[in-house]
DNA sequence: GAAGGTA
DNA sequence: TACCTTCAACGCCCG
DNA sequence: CGGGCG
């Protein structure tokens, strides 16, 4: 079942005290390469799953504060592609990307372009509004090195399953310690106190850390419930958190009534709302 | 990163 | 050819 | 309705 799925990137929430995932470089780029080299440029390919994917720019530097590449990027998650799919292969993806590195601007991308190749799986979603938008699945390694070599830093998991977009089988919660905080105990109590609840009514949470300060929390739930009735979960959920701590937790949103306390964000288990995948390198 | 539109 | 723009829609909640 | 939020 899927707890053995998430155990990897999942640490027992008691045992949490630190919360980086760091790209390094590493003395060894990613194996399987074979090198082309046409005058200047030089072009690249790794064979992976039997995919050839071409690489190019592994140089270009995407971190200028410690002078990290694109190359470093892609060798990270080639190196950490077994730990990460399993918990992403069943969602669709919006893409964070930064094809300039850091010092550009960046933009997130949910529709896959015409031109990504047909062996990257695609999931469509429905709009409200009518028509759709086709996200790419991230379900083997080469998929995940070709779209890092897109220049997607960032993956963001919608939480509903693509066998069935609107019945997800988890329930999230999301907690946002205030910006710019070195606190790390009141969102780590937080934490605790929701799987002290979670374990009341027979459930069981799985903590991720992030790259940020905060955490999610992971549920899995039977799957009879729309997101409405699973936020609304999460919901009753925080306000016996906050009930009990008003001064520390809450449930507002807006940045300007969180006043220091940590954000118990249920509105992560919405239709279309995302939130960072496991192992996801981070834009800072 | 790549496509498409415009100068 | 060179340069510029686009690439986030969507759900949800609050005032 | 528009705007904040992610
Ligand atoms: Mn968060
Ligand atoms: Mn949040």
């Amino acid at each position: 079942m899927w707890p053995v799925l998430i155990q990897e990137a999942i640490l027992d929430i008691l045992e949490v005290t630190s919360y980086q995932c760091r790209v390094e470089r590493t003395s060894q780029r990613a194996p399987f390469y074979s090198l082309t080299v046409n005058g200047e440029s030089e072009s690249e390919r790794m064979k992976i799953d039997g995919q050839n994917v071409e690489i190019s720019n592994r140089d270009k530097v995407f971190f200028p504060d410690t002078h990290l590449t694109k190359g470093d990027v892609i060798d990270y998650y080639v190196k950490i592609a077994g730990s990460m799919i399993p918990h992403i292969k069943h969602h669709g993806i919006s893409m964070q990307r930064f094809p300039d590195g850091l010092k550009g601007s960046g933009f997130y991308n949910k529709d896959a372009p015409d031109y990504f190749p047909d062996w990257i799986k695609t999931v469509q979603f429905a709009k409200e509004g009518g028509g759709s938008f086709n996200a790419p699945v991230v379900d083997k390694k080469s998929s995940l090195v070709y779209l890092a070599d897109q220049a997607v830093l960032t993956f963001h998991p919608y939480w509903g399953r693509i066998d069935d977009l609107k019945h997800p089988e988890r329930m999230i919660f999301d907690l946002d310690p205030p910006k710019d905080t070195e606190d790390f105990q009141n969102v780590r109590d937080c934490a605790q106190e929701i799987q002290d609840i979670l374990e009341r009514l027979d459930l069981r949470g799985w903590i991720q850390t992030t790259g940020s300060m905060g955490f999610h929390i992971h549920v899995p739930i039977i799957r009879e419930f729309g997101f409405d009735k699973v936020r609304e979960f999460a919901h009753d959920i925080g306000l016996l958190v906050v009930k009990a701590n008003k001064d520390r937790y809450t449930l507002e949103e807006r940045e300007e009534k969180r006043k220091g306390r940590v954000f118990i964000d249920f509105l992560r288990n919405s239709y279309g709302a995302t939130s960072v995948a496991p192992y996801a390198v981070r834009a800072r």
